[in-house]
DNA sequence: TTGTATATACCTGAAAACCAGTAGAAAAAA
DNA sequence: TTTTTTCTACTGGTTTTCAGGTATATACAA
């Protein structure tokens, strides 16, 4: 690679442990440049407001602002940056929305200093990069986070919640001010969308959709 | 503080990321010498059977081993050294469960540089140390882990395990070979327990508590 | 406007869960 | 060895859930 011009690089994490660790990790590289780096999804929007980057390393966890909705706004306002996500948490589910939200790959904090410089390569060549585990995690989905989740209505939702907290139909009825037919329903309905053959199974299922 | 002897210091973490952030934290500080860093609980014990260590900077979640089960064994062979405790896990459980198993301290990953000396230093000087946050989730506990866990035995497990499947009485029984009046019983007693009503509140119950 | 989704409501009957007890055998702890 | 806990099992009765349907009003989108 040819040292044209220095890739002008962003972090932004709120933990100092991890900004230091990535700055001492991307301290040989001539050809990186480190910019800034911010705790804080706002102090970011600010920075880009003004200022031209190349790429930047976007923690999920922020205390302001989750990253993938940060993600987005930034590629709102500055779509020639490329965001790469840096964060710890391994789901499926995060990694799609975050590429959904155009960031340009994903990495995990378990990566390496080579494996780092690589990817922020590559990432300024157009590739999407994920880090080696993360390939991995795409390539091998689970079972759990294979099937679709079923889409409930806010009715239904609003129900199964009062299943959880343990209200029989009955309860349910009167609290809502409906028929206990109507609830008898609903609750026929959450199960078939669940495929499951009774509450207590429909409960651990919604519970490990994080659906309540 | 007078200068005497150094502070040797190890750092066990898996995230070279951390690692790199921690070192270069530490960097400035003389009196600190941070003899050697692992990924790995196995090669840390290795290495401790050989060397005199005054501190270890230890991370909860390691490939091998529980961060927390690996401070008891680092307790066991050297009992003067020093372990504080460096994870992101904010679970007022787990940090009793380090601190019952002999840690000296317990900091978050969100640490800041001055924070982290203070805290070693501290250590060394026999303190039970905790960062800034963790002092916080400790003096303010919320309603959800203030309510200690029922202790079920091996067999309510099995059957909450198999009601969460959407097993029925008849169906858990013939599966364990006992009388459906039995599991009945057993139901009860873990509803009793749980101080529910129906198996769905059960399931969630059980599910907040991270028993099944 | 003509579907599609949502929320409402009903019937009937069977199956399952829940309540309130008691109690003996086996296993584990003291 | 004695005590305690756990696992087992029962009686008898009430309440709730579940399964098979059907059906109407409303709202929202194509």
């Amino acid at each position: 690679m040819c040292t044209n011009k220095p890739i002008s690089l962003i972090i932004v994490d709120d933990h100092s442990i991890v900004v230091e660790g990535i700055k001492t990790m991307l301290h040989g590289d001539l050809e990186i440049n480190i910019l800034e780096t911010f705790s804080l999804g706002s102090s970011l929007m600010n920075f880009l407001n003004r200022t031209n980057t190349d790429i930047i390393l976007l923690d999920i966890s922020l205390p302001d602002i989750s990253g993938i909705d940060l993600c987005k706004k930034v590629k709102l306002m500055s779509p020639k940056t490329k965001v790469l996500a840096l964060s710890n948490h391994t789901e499926r589910s995060i990694i799609l929305q975050m590429i959904q939200n155009g960031a340009n790959g994903y990495l995990l904090k378990n990566i390496g200093s080579m494996e780092l410089k690589d990817c922020i390569h590559a990432a300024m060549n157009g590739e999407i990069v994920f880090s080696r585990e993360v390939s991995s995690i795409m390539a091998n989905p689970n079972m759990e986070e294979l099937k679709e989740l079923p889409r409930l209505t806010k009715r239904e939702k609003e129900i199964l919640e009062l299943i959880s907290k343990g209200l029989t139909t009955q309860e349910i009825a009167d609290k809502l001010f409906v028929s206990p037919l109507t609830i008898e329903t609903h609750r026929r309905n959450l199960m078939s969308k669940f495929k499951v053959r009774n509450a207590a199974e429909l409960i651990m299922e919604a519970s490990k959709s994080k659906l309540i």
